[in-house]
DNA sequence: GCAATCGTCAACCGATTGGTTGAATATAAG
DNA sequence: CTTATATTCAACCAATCGGTTGACGATTGC
């Protein structure tokens, strides 16, 4: 809920979170299956759930006694802008460029088949 | 050194850390001339610029006394590409997308005179 | 040579972090 | 109603963090 460039850098510096969003980015899950493929307690995955949660990267809703997690990717999104301000290194990579040029405004270029 | 992705997101959750990236982007600075601006001991900047050095943000190099601090932005890469593998927000936006093609393609389109 | 400048080191401090355990709360199922 | 499941809460712990201070080691300028 605070999604600050504080929360958000320090949420994504714990690889365990990074993990868990990056099985997010496949389904929503339930708490107990997100950490079921962790070697840690229920209860230290529901702390960094909670850290997630602070961040704004992932919002949780409650059906019945499950609670699912949801990944919000838009949170990162000013931390992304925030980098790509010391970007010399690719904006998005020119690959992805000319797809979206392509896809998006139709520059009838086409160079693959 | 270990520039992984843990260092440096961890070494960008911190505000103080990310001004100092950010006044890196004009010109290389002493450490003296770092601290300057912020209020708070020299000793505490040299170890936020150990962090940051430690992720590979930055390079320090000295000539005579003075220690000469270079930003590094391609440490930055793994991280912002790590992000970007989330990217369903919009590539970097649309306005971002435009000025990146007029400012690297050249698309003279200049609608600003 | 001596004093000033640049920067780090070491010890310390309180706050935060990432983890544990065990009890507690809802909800669902038999 | 009773039991099992899903999740959190609270207390605790060791380790790390961001900061301070004071002493110290280089380097420079007079």
């Amino acid at each position: 809920m605070a999604q600050t460039l504080d929360t958000v850098f320090a949420a994504l510096a714990d690889p365990t979170r990074r993990a868990i969003l990056q099985m997010l980015l496949e389904d929503d899950m339930a708490v107990t299956d997100v950490a079921d493929p962790f070697e840690m307690s229920l209860a230290a995955i529901s702390k960094h759930l909670n850290v997630l949660t602070n961040a704004g990267l992932i919002t949780q809703e409650k059906r019945g006694r499950v609670k699912w997690c949801k990944l919000e990717p838009d949170a990162m999104k000013a931390a992304s802008v925030w980098m790509q301000g010391f970007g010399q290194f690719e904006p998005v990579n020119l690959d992805a460029f000319e797809a979206f040029l392509e896809r998006e405004l139709g520059t009838s270029e086409s160079p693959d088949p």
